[in-house]
DNA sequence: TTTTTGTATTTTGTATACATGATAAAAAAA
DNA sequence: TTTTTTTATCATGTATACAAAATACAAAAA
């Protein structure tokens, strides 16, 4: 073999992941990023110019991002960025709701001592943020913390569309944050998912999200 | 206009899906029905022939099935029918549960009492199939009957990730029904789910359709 | 002016050709 | 004979070319 392939170390692997999956990342993100306004119509010919790739592994992209939901293939029409109606963030949110409630009641029976101590650093480190009104660094530890308590359940199915939901609704949650009354609320949730996540009261973690989203619901239903 | 189109009465309207959808269809259905079988690897030159379409829309196709979770994409190594371990199955009904309980209990705030009387008639003709054991007929109209119930709930999203997990489920459920005496089983839950939506009473449903699928699980998990 | 009809252009859908990486087979070395 | 290395073959990934449909535009008729 030649010299740089010869000293493996670790991680140093070349991640040369397919086209298709580096365009499915990337366009993912410029939608929930909304670059790609929802409703808005993708033209192709100008995106694959943008990306430099071709027509294949961009075509194959939208139709992997169609079935998680995030754009709309009208045949012979074109795509669009899927645009959520207020129906469609409530029907994810119920959903959700329940996902993550069980993912709570999961968690404390199946999660190691440890996961449930990094959880709690976690939650530290948010308050931390919230203590300086650092928004962006919160959300984003937001994300982990839901994303990591799904992942406690050891249910992979459950991962899975709860980061599927996740994902769709992303930039829904941040405008949700807006308010600072809305953020100090929403502090208060959390306080409660780790107090019963260190106790492993199940019953109350599934509560304490499902109120969470409960409330996520009723910040954001005013501005969809 | 021509005369072909105008006289526009309803249903006429020529349905030509793209090709990708009819392979998605297609390939779907031949994974459900095991003709393609679990684990085994799809012969993407062979296949295409038998279709008759070209590698396009068939690849277009198999990253639709990857999203759906019903194949998995190797790259550069090729694409393999999912076989579901014992852990996929157990996660997948875990979460489908809370899901069919959550359709139960929106079914019965949101359903007209027209619904309702549909699926009692639909209860009712599952029940003559169990009379004569029809097995076949039987399992077609259960399936309907989860379906229909799913989307009794109001709720797309759910509908959506119900009929997500039943396709990936399809095959696994079939197997679950050999016993008699779990048939008849089988026909008490359904009785009980008919008895709550009568009374509108969600919470008795939501409990009727969770047990419904926990003893799916119980009756699959020394099969998979 | 407005509507209709035909035509040009653009966009989308599908097929095919080419490139790259994986696997299997054969040849060379141990 | 076994192992290694090289080479050939085949499958997959990507790009491009061609076909068909939709849209935009212009000309003709009302």
């Amino acid at each position: 073999m030649d010299s740089s392939t010869s000293t493996d170390i670790g991680s140093l692997e070349i991640t040369t992941r397919s086209l298709h999956d580096q365009v499915v990342n990337r366009v993912r993100d410029l939608i929930i990023e909304a670059v790609l306004e929802p409703g808005s119509r993708i033209d192709e010919a100008m995106l694959i110019k943008e990306l430099g790739v071709s027509r294949t592994p961009f075509r194959e992209a939208l139709r992997t991002l169609a079935a998680e939901g995030l754009v709309i293939i009208k045949p012979s029409k074109g795509v669009v960025v899927r645009k959520l109606t207020r129906e469609d963030v409530q029907s994810m949110l119920e959903v959700l709701r329940e996902l993550e409630r069980l993912a709570g009641e999961l968690a404390c029976e199946r999660a190691s001592d440890r996961d449930i101590a990094d959880m709690v650093a976690l939650h530290e480190r948010m308050l931390e943020h919230y203590a300086t009104r650092d928004r962006m660094p919160y959300y984003k530890l937001n994300q982990e913390f839901h994303t990591r308590l799904a992942a406690l359940s050891g249910n992979e199915t459950l991962q899975e569309m709860q980061g599927n939901l996740q994902a769709r609704l992303k930039r829904i949650r941040y405008i949700g944050n807006e308010a600072p009354d809305v953020w100090a609320d929403a502090v208060a949730d959390h306080e409660d998912m780790v107090t019963a996540l260190k106790a492993r009261d199940g019953a109350a973690l599934g509560r304490a999200m499902w109120v969470h989203l409960q409330r996520t619901w009723d910040r954001v239903k005013d501005r969809v």
